[in-house]
Formats: C-alpha cells, sequence, structure tokens
RNA sequence: GGGCUGGUAGCUCAGUUGGUUAGAGCAACUGACUUUUAAUCAGUAGGCCGCGGGUUCGAGUCCCGCCCGGCUCACCA
C-alpha cells in the first residue's frame, strides 16, 4: 500500500504493523511523566558521581529519542522533552523479552517514557538508568541528519515542524519571540493598559497607508478587507472610555515580499490618554531597553555583523534635518519642493501629479536617508502630507507630532500625538481621497464613523505600533523576517 | 517584476572538456558488540539527477521554456 514511498517509510509502516501485532499500542497515550528533562538537570548537573548515586528517587520521563547508541546488551539514548535533553540507559540484560524486541523496533524521532534512578556514566555523562520501556507514538519519517541538520531553506520553511525537530536554534527564536510578547504584556498591563481585540473584518481597512487584502462574506453579500492595522478601533475605544489600551495582533498588507516583509505580520499598537508623542519617545526607551535587558542581558547587541547600542536616550533628528543636512538643501529649499522632487527626478524616481513637498521629503529621506541609519534613531516631525491621522504641531502646522524609531536602517515603531479633532480629520481624509483620485492606491480611505467618534469627542492621546517580527530579528540577531515567523507565506507547491 | 544564484538517494553533498551501469557520508536493512554520545566493524539495499522540449551516436552535464526557492534592486512595516 505504500509502494510509491520511499523504501524507509515503507519499512517504517510495516514495523508498525508488526508492533500491533505483538499486541503493543505504538500510539499509546497513557503515559504520564511525573518529571521534566529540564528540572532533572537543573536538581542534579552540578552533582557529582557518588552524590548522584546515593539518589534513591526513581525519575519518570517522557520525549522524542533524537539519538541512539545501541550496542547490543548495552544501549544509549538521548531523550528530549520541551525542556531539555537528558541521555537514557536501558540494557537488554533488565528487560523482559517482550520489551527487548520493543527495543530493537526504536528508531530516532520515536517517543518513549521511561523511568529510573539516575547515575553517571564512565564518561561522566547525567544518565537515567531505567529498566523497563514504553513506546508512545512511533515515528514513520526519518529526521534530517544528525550533524548538518536540514540546510534547504524552502523545506525548512515548508516543513517547519521538521526545522524545529532538527535545529536547536529555530526553537531558541520562537521561544524569544514568545518571550518578548509576553514582557510587553507584562509592561503595559504593570502600566494600566488593557488588551483589547478589534475587528480583522473590516470594510474600511483604514489605520494605515497600505494595500489590503480583498475578501467576501457570502450571507452579507459584501467585500470585507483584511486589517492593515488597529488604530482606528483602538481610538474608538479611547472615545469610549479606556485611556490605556494596546493590541497585539495580525495585521495584513497585500505588497511584496521580502527579508523584512511577510504579507501577514504581527504588530503592537498602544494608545494613552493624556500623554503626547514626547511621552511615547520615553516610554519606547523604556520598553526596549528593558526588553533588551531581559532577552540579551545588554544593552549593545551585534546584529547581522554590525553593532547596535540601544544606550538611552536614542538618537533624535527630525525628518527635514536629516535630509537637510544630507543634500545640503536650506529649510526653505525643502519647503519649495523643487530641489527634493528634483533630486527624485535624476534617480529616475517619480512623484503623482499634485504631490506636495512633504512627500517630496519623505521619498528623498527614505531614499537616501533611512538605511544608513545604524543605531536606534527616532525621526520626528513628519509632515502633515503623509501623515493624514497625526496631530499637528503647534508651532510648525506644517509638520506633525510624529516620529519613528529607525533601527538599522529599518522602521521598527511608528507613533504620534492623535488628531482628535474631527474638522481636521476631516480635511485630511478628503485630502487622501484626492491623492487617491490622482492614482495614489495607498491613499487612506474616508472613515465615516470614525469622524462621529471623535465628534463624540477623543481625550488628547498618543499611540504607537511597533512592528513585532521585526523587533524580534533584531533581538534574535536574524537575517530574515521568515526566521521568525513560525510559517511564513510560501507560494503553494 | 528586474539582476544574480540554486534544485542530484530520507538528510548533507560530490559529479571533470558531454562518454560505460550516477557516487560518498549519515539515516535505513541484516549481523557482531556490557558505559556509548559523529560509537565501531562486516554485509545489503535505496535515484523521474525539479518538470517539459531540443541538440547529439550519446545529456545530471550544452540550448530553450516552465515550476519552486535563496539573495538583491524597486514598493511597503
Amino acid at each position: 500500500m505504500n509502494e510509491d514511498k520511499p523504501e524507509i517509510i515503507s519499512q517504517r509502516y510495516q514495523k508498525i504493523e508488526k508492533i500491533r501485532e505483538r499486541g503493543v499500542n505504538p500510539y499509546f497515550n497513557r503515559f504520564k511523566p511525573k518529571n521534566q528533562i529540564g528540572e532533572i538537570r537543573a536538581r542534579l548537573d552540578s552533582l557529582g558521581k557518588e552524590e548522584i548515586e546515593k539518589i534513591e528517587e526513581e525519575f519518570s520521563v517522557a520525549g522524542r529519542i533524537v539519538r541512539l547508541n545501541f550496542m547490543g546488551k548495552v544501549n544509549f539514548l538521548g531523550l528530549r522533552d520541551r525542556t531539555g535533553e537528558i541521555q537514557i540507559y536501558l540494557n537488554r540484560t533488565d528487560l523482559s523479552e517482550e520489551k527487548q524486541w520493543l527495543l530493537k523496533q526504536l528508531d530516532v524521532g520515536d517517543f518513549i517514557g521511561v523511568s529510573g534512578k539516575a547515575f553517571r556514566t564512565r564518561t561522566n555523562e547525567l544518565t537515567i538508568y531505567s529498566k523497563d520501556l514504553i513506546l508512545v507514538t512511533k515515528s514513520i519519517r526519518p529526521l534530517p541528519e544528525k550533524w548538518h541538520g536540514l540546510k534547504d531553506v524552502e523545506a525548512r520553511y515548508r516543513q517547519r515542524y521538521v526545522d524545529l525537530v532538527a535545529t536547536p536554534k529555530v526553537r531558541e527564536i520562537f521561544q524569544t519571540r514568545a518571550a518578548i510578547i509576553s514582557q510587553i504584556r507584562k509592561f503595559l498591563e504593570d502600566r494600566g493598559f488593557i488588551e483589547m481585540e478589534t475587528p480583522i473584518l473590516q470594510s474600511i481597512p483604514g489605520g494605515a497607508l497600505a494595500r489590503p487584502f480583498v475578501t467576501h462574506h457570502n450571507a452579507l453579500d459584501i467585500d470585507l478587507y483584511l486589517r492593515i492595522a488597529t488604530e482606528l478601533h483602538l481610538k474608538r475605544l479611547v472615545v469610549g472610555g479606556f485611556e490605556r489600551v494596546y493590541e497585539i495582533g495580525r495585521c495584513f498588507r497585500n505588497e511584496g515580499i521580502s527579508t523584512w516583509h511577510n504579507p501577514e505580520y504581527t504588530m503592537l499598537e498602544f494608545y494613552l490618554a493624556y500623554a503626547d508623542y514626547e511621552d511615547l519617545i520615553k516610554l519606547s526607551e523604556e520598553m526596549l531597553v528593558s526588553l533588551l535587558q531581559q532577552i540579551r542581558g545588554q544593552l549593545k547587541i551585534s546584529f547581522q555583523e554590525k553593532e547596535l547600542d540601544f544606550t538611552p536616550p536614542f538618537a533624535r533628528i527630525t525628518m527635514e534635518d536629516a535630509v537637510a543636512k544630507k543634500l545640503g538643501l536650506s529649510k526653505e529649499e525643502i519647503r519649495q519642493g523643487l530641489a527634493t522632487k528634483n533630486w527624485l527626478k535624476q534617480k529616475g524616481l517619480k512623484l503623482l501629479e499634485g504631490d506636495g513637498w512633504g512627500k517630496a521629503l519623505t521619498a528623498v529621506f527614505e531614499q537616501a536617508v533611512e538605511h544608513e541609519i545604524l543605531n536606534p534613531t527616532f525621526i520626528t516631525q513628519f509632515p502633515v502630507e503623509v501623515s493624514p491621522l497625526s496631530r499637528r504641531n503647534e508651532q510648525d502646522p506644517e509638520v506633525t507630532d510624529r516620529f519613528e524609531l529607525i533601527i538599522a536602517g529599518k522602521e521598527v515603531a511608528n507613533a504620534f500625538s492623535e488628531l482628535n479633532d474631527p474638522a481636521d480629520q476631516r480635511k485630511r481624509f478628503e485630502e487622501q481621497a484626492r491623492a487617491k483620485a490622482k492614482g495614489d492606491e495607498e491613499a487612506h480611505p474616508i472613515d465615516e464613523d470614525f469622524i462621529q467618534a471623535l465628534e463624540i469627542g477623543m481625550p488628547p492621546c498618543a499611540g504607537e505600533g511597533i512592528g513585532i517580527d521585526r523587533l524580534t530579528m533584531f533581538l534574535t540577531d536574524s537575517p530574515s523576517i521568515r526566521e521568525v515567523i513560525p510559517f511564513p507565506l510560501l507560494r503553494p507547491e
């Protein structure tokens, strides 16, 4: 029945049949380990041979066989559970005839349960001496080779379950990712934020400038969009009285795929009333410093052979100053927009009809400046033209009280004092509508209900979005976003 | 989408200017082995060389097209 499969696999299926014929269930589900391997190691790793031999306690563990060294009567195997690995010793002379037979059926990849006292071998390896053996789950497919592991990148992403078994580093990355998210929750909840869940299916995909995925609801017979941000709903919650609110959730953007972009990615957004973007600069520094210390234990970390210094305060510069310095322009020249537009034209980059100085400035910044930034840097005072949801700066209403945090040339956070003037919000949306009419596919759609919410009244507040995947890349020194997403999007085989 | 680059056994990889029947290590199978940990030793088996055309007496190798990756540029977080 498995004739079209590789030989190894049909052999394993036959082995399972033989095991069943002997009355052994190859998928036994009633073994309950009393101990975790990590806990045993924590207790015994530091103890010497004699001390361990005095311990009468029998340990019971279950896990996956990751190594087999069978030598006839004397058999060693490596067992791994979620907390670690430990060596198991089985001597054939201790086992019943049935168990001796079962021992010979074991393969790397199988799950077993064992129990026994601990000892140290001749080579001082901490080992559990088990006189029994319970097969818990038989494995059919062979795992990758033990010292090269799974190298084929495509196979690693498509069959992440194999990658996770074969590559310890990959397990660590996802453990770190979970720790980052858990610590962010704690950081925010310690400060009075509460977590909310807002709609992923939306009829107006707002809160960011990006192209959405479209889907369809059959019963209502309407098209819906997968959210590109959580912003507008979280601010509605601020209107409703949740003065400190956050969400960690998946966002979807129908755009290119690269080492820094996955079509679905995880974003943290948080909003706090009676705060402005200066407060968020401080809060961002605190949050990152706390994460760096907990995850990496230091503020200077290496990322892809470069050193990143997270020692606060982080550098900050306005977008205009950054571009003025780079191109040798005056502020007046930037505001006129001609110099920046000419620079873009020279580079073969075109703007749309009607794009103002703000879009030109932002484009030049992204082209010429952003990628040169290494250490965490706050870029502040984004033009109103590219910031339809941000509050205007009181001294200079052409720019907003907004910043992005750039690390190693990549945007990691975007934050601003929130626009809470409904009349201004309506104007901004109308400007976006005009840009859309001229062909800007990423222009923000008009959201009348959101304007109504602002008319009910939103207290002054500030909000921030942080890309969790990118943050995880920096904290785990990963070269691609696919290394920090368990199942990145790939074209179907 | 453009450029560069890759796809050979379950896994990691060789494969010469085109030339017998496509190789190795690990994993697997049979056997030996009472402290191994890249165990060792003897033997056996395992291939749609990504897919489809073409050139040639002869193609894993050369040419064309396609599929699926990786890096990179452009757009985006």
